[in-house]
DNA sequence: GAGAAACAGTACGGTACAGTAGCGTACTGT
DNA sequence: ACAGTACGCTACTGTACCGTACTGTTTCTC
């Protein structure tokens, strides 16, 4: 054994790094389908041989790649429920617009309408991605500002829904006037009255 | 030339239905990914060869297996914009639930996101999901019952952005109280007075 | 510096798929 | 009855993919 308690191989590190770099390149470029482990071990230069070594399975690869999209989004805090929800929106719909993952996503989602496996890494994913929206919304509950029957589920229905389907299915714009809308909706019929103009 | 006219031999009749049928059945079962020609021939009993007689590619036969989705919804008429929103929304919540295309739909999405030509079976298909709600807004907006600055887009936004939100993202049922409170919201934002309880 | 580990390269086997070609048979509309 | 057509069948080309086996080389760790 020379396994000596934590330290990775440097070699490991490097060959991991790029795989999952060339994995991620291709994941936005053709979604999951377009994601093969030939095609990442010719363009990040290590051998399939070494992929398998690391991952044992294709879509073990694949969900390691996701499992960093959409981390670690800024939770806002204004000193308002409105201006919060504000910001978080708008952060939303501006990473919808160029993120590489927003044009992954609905590979993902189609995806997880199937294999169960895919299914938990969506699962995982959205509550990342909406992890934000219920901080906010349970602290503007505790602070009552927060009509008593809606929860997070309803903002994050209210608000991320429109702005999803405007990305994805009527494939409009998501002009900064949409934006706002959207935004004053829903903390209108959210029971909130809106602090800025 | 024994071409007479308009009438369709019914040997060829009977190939394209099968072969329709049976696309139309994998498409279900595995999005747009789980239909391959070798499967539809082999379950529908037609050969390969004549499948390739009656469409140009896998692509084409894909278009047209996709055509029947979603169509010909009824538009109600109950005399309010408000009555005409809700069993538009309650038609299309039961659709998400439980129609076959709504497993179909984010593979179509996917590969809208990338081929243009399956970008063109998109647009057709989200306009004819979409047409009831605009002929529903268009009468409203001439009876002066919606507010100035908003139009159909608005509406389906509104009223489908939370519904697909929840259908495919969240993955939480799309129960009648949530179905309710949809279009409760949506009226009251859109300045309609509720016309029903 | 020695031994272990990770590595690239290559060549597999096996499967699945798109699409094409030729042949002989069965059916249809007139 | 008969020409025209659609058809099934089989076989084939070419590609892409997953995952594994083997060989020899580099490189890290101790």
């Amino acid at each position: 054994m020379t396994r000596s308690g934590d330290f990775v191989d440097v070699r490991v590190q490097r060959s991991k790094a790029a795989v999952l770099a060339q994995t991620y390149e291709l994941l936005s470029a053709g979604g999951i389908g377009g994601v093969s482990i030939d095609e990442v071990s010719r363009r990040s230069g290590v051998s399939k041989t070494t992929i398998y070594r690391h991952w044992p399975s294709r879509a073990a690869l694949l969900v390691e790649a996701c499992s960093t999209i959409g981390s670690a989004p800024p939770v806002p805090d204004t000193g308002s429920f409105g201006g919060d929800l504000v910001a978080l929106t708008e952060a939303l719909a501006e990473q919808l617009r160029s993120a590489r993952w927003a044009a992954v996503l609905p590979s993902i989602v189609d995806a997880a309408e199937r294999d169960p496996d895919l299914a938990g890494l969506h699962a995982d994913l959205h509550a990342r991605l909406m992890a934000p929206f219920d901080v906010v919304t349970e602290r503007a509950r505790t602070r009552g500002e927060l009509a008593a029957d809606r929860g997070p589920a309803d903002v994050t229905a209210a608000v991320a829904g429109p702005l999803f389907y405007r990305r994805w299915f009527s494939r409009e714009p998501l002009d900064a006037a949409f934006v706002t809308r959207v935004v004053e909706d829903a903390l209108g019929h959210l029971g909130v009255q809106d602090s800025s103009t």
